[in-house]
DNA sequence: CTGTTAGCGCTTTCAC
DNA sequence: GTGAAAGCGCTAACAG
């Protein structure tokens, strides 16, 4: 009576392409036709059928490490992300694996901590495992070269974070748009004096949100007050950091705060709970990404929707495209402004709302 | 002038071996021990020199898939989840990448949407692909047997979603603990009539939970209300369809309810606003999970912490060890007891609390 | 239709 | 110390 304490993983049982053919008593290549859909025309069909049957007698399993070395490519998309405790970075590489499987290919990630030497060790190793293409999410300006050289040896597609100025792919999100959906709400509402909680600038996505928000409201002569400071990172507590300042320094405050994302919005409803400011009866909020649960915030946040799943899929449809060997266009995808409960009417009556209530005036 | 017009990837520029070792006048399997730490001491220094010289100049690239045809390895683990959507299985695969990098090691994803065939489609793959290890987060029960036939092949761990008897390792939290201390936070507020939002009982998870939840409820003496349902998934809407059978169906209401994990919970909380049932006035609420944002819902949901970031890191630790060819012990990781502000020592009067304010008598 | 012959780029004996 | 040769498992070109 055997007990098997533990697994032992007797290398031993490693079926090859000969063993197949000596059981089927063929030439391997003849087992390598039969086993492959394009090619099995070329056997005849009774000895293909023997092959299949041996090779699943035997339990064989295509060795790709072999035929990687042989095709030069290895249907593998090296993903390339800062940090993947972000849940901002997980629905693209959701998007981007689920777009590629159907080619048979899988991702493989790696974290760089948004630190620039770790990166480009990422990349060589990437490279040197051979991935057929490179996806970077949320690479820094540093980083442009290593990707552009890269990019001269498979196609490298940028995420999320946009680049200025390079020959590289790119799918990314109309911030500018974005920071103007964001103002134009306010307008509408009745807003005349704002400010918005930066993101750090040398990220484009922010510089970008900065600018549409700015040229609204400018073109509606709406005061837009500035802080003259800036997140250092897109976080909680930079949100709060900034949103102190605001309340410490700002004579008259505004009626509308636009956050440059959700998690400095977070921090900005704390310290404006804090100060005894009411969202939205005292002043207006607006954040950016629409993570998973900022509407179950209270109030439930206004915010711009970031297509996170959807710039994946389109990802990895453009690498697909790039390896079939066709020009990709870049994309740009269109953000969706989400109105809930952050935001009001200036100046507006501070009525008090019922959990569940029906579809009010 | 040129003009680049897009990225070409021409093939030409890979360097070989033996290019180096030409460029160099030696062979190539002294380029091969030259460029190895392991055994570069065999080298001559000034040949070693020389030969790191060429080849960074010619910038040689390990091919690392020729090298791991001939070694058998290929640094890579296979992570197989059920959804990368799932804000859950995130840190997981965090922590594992981390605790893995350090041996050079990176990890694949696959994602099987807890489909069986999938499953099986993708553990398939990954063996051909010649993964060193495989890691399973949230296998079901019917996924055991291919996972134990991999794991004849290769180390396989079991992360987050615990198998009943089986051989392989396995890291996961200890959820009776959980349930239990669910329990004792609630009997320690007096609550003398309870009742569980019950996760899907297929997986072992939502059993063991109830069954610590249960067990110390029996000890002191407390009712509990039986709905005599569970969620199909352990998701909000599923949290929603529970509680409202709790409130439309039972005569006399619990004064606590402990949801199985945090979804489920903030359904309740949506249902219990709808119903005018104020958290924790009325009734008091326990989640598990602690995502990421429930310390900022309204009440600030107290729940049981899975330390999923721990998890994937002790997952990694594992993986090592085993590749090392040592064995390793299961790891059952303590869960954390978060207490906010959804539970209320029972009967307490109903103070408004102002946001912010300091500690409270 | 099927077998033969060469490699893919690297590591690994075994000589010298 | 270094070179020569063999081979990891597979596919591709060429015969027959």
């Amino acid at each position: 009576m055997a007990v098997i304490v533990s697994q032992d993983h007797s290398k031993k049982d490693t079926v090859t392409l000969h063993d197949v053919a000596r059981e089927a008593g063929v030439h391997a290549s003849t087992v390598s036709r039969a086993l492959d859909p394009a090619r099995d025309f070329k056997v005849k069909e009774s000895t293909r059928q023997r092959i299949i049957d041996v090779a699943g007698r035997l339990g064989y399993r295509p060795h790709m490490v072999a035929r990687w070395l042989q095709s030069g490519r290895t249907a593998t998309v090296g993903i390339v992300v800062a940090d993947l405790g972000n849940t901002f970075v997980t629905p693209i590489i959701h998007g981007v694996a689920g777009s590629i499987e159907g080619a048979g290919m899988l991702a493989i990630v790696a974290e760089t901590l948004d630190d620039h030497a770790r990166f480009k060790n990422i990349l060589d190793h990437m490279l040197s495992r051979r991935v057929d293409a490179v996806v970077a999410i949320s690479a820094r300006a540093d980083d442009q070269e290593i990707l552009e050289s890269a990019g001269r040896i498979i196609p490298v597609v940028i995420a999320a974070r946009p680049l200025d100025e390079t020959v590289l792919r790119q799918v990314v999100q109309d911030d500018v748009m974005g920071g103007e959906s964001a103002a134009e709400h306010l307008v509408e509402l009745g807003h005349r004096r704002v400010a918005q909680l930066r993101g750090p600038d040398d990220v484009a996505n922010f510089a970008r949100r900065a600018m549409g928000f700015s040229r609204v409201c400018r073109a509606h002569g709406v005061d837009e007050i500035e802080l003259g400071d800036q997140a250092r990172r897109p976080i909680i507590s930079e949100g709060k950091r900034l949103t102190e300042q605001l309340v410490d320094r700002v004579d008259e405050l505004p009626t509308a705060v636009f956050a440059h994302n959700d998690l400095m919005a977070i921090g900005a409803l704390s310290v404006f709970g804090s100060a005894g400011l009411r969202v939205p009866g005292d002043v207006s909020l607006v954040g950016y990404n629409d993570l998973p649960m900022v509407g179950l915030l209270s109030p439930p946040l206004t915010t711009v929707r970031y297509p996170s799943l959807e710039v994946g899929q389109r990802v990895g449809e453009v690498v697909l495209q790039l390896l079939a060997g066709h020009d990709a266009e870049d994309i740009i995808i269109p953000p969706t402004f989400v109105v809930r409960e952050s935001t009001r009417r200036v100046g507006s009556a501070s009525l008090t709302r019922v959990a569940g209530a029906g579809p009010g005036s």
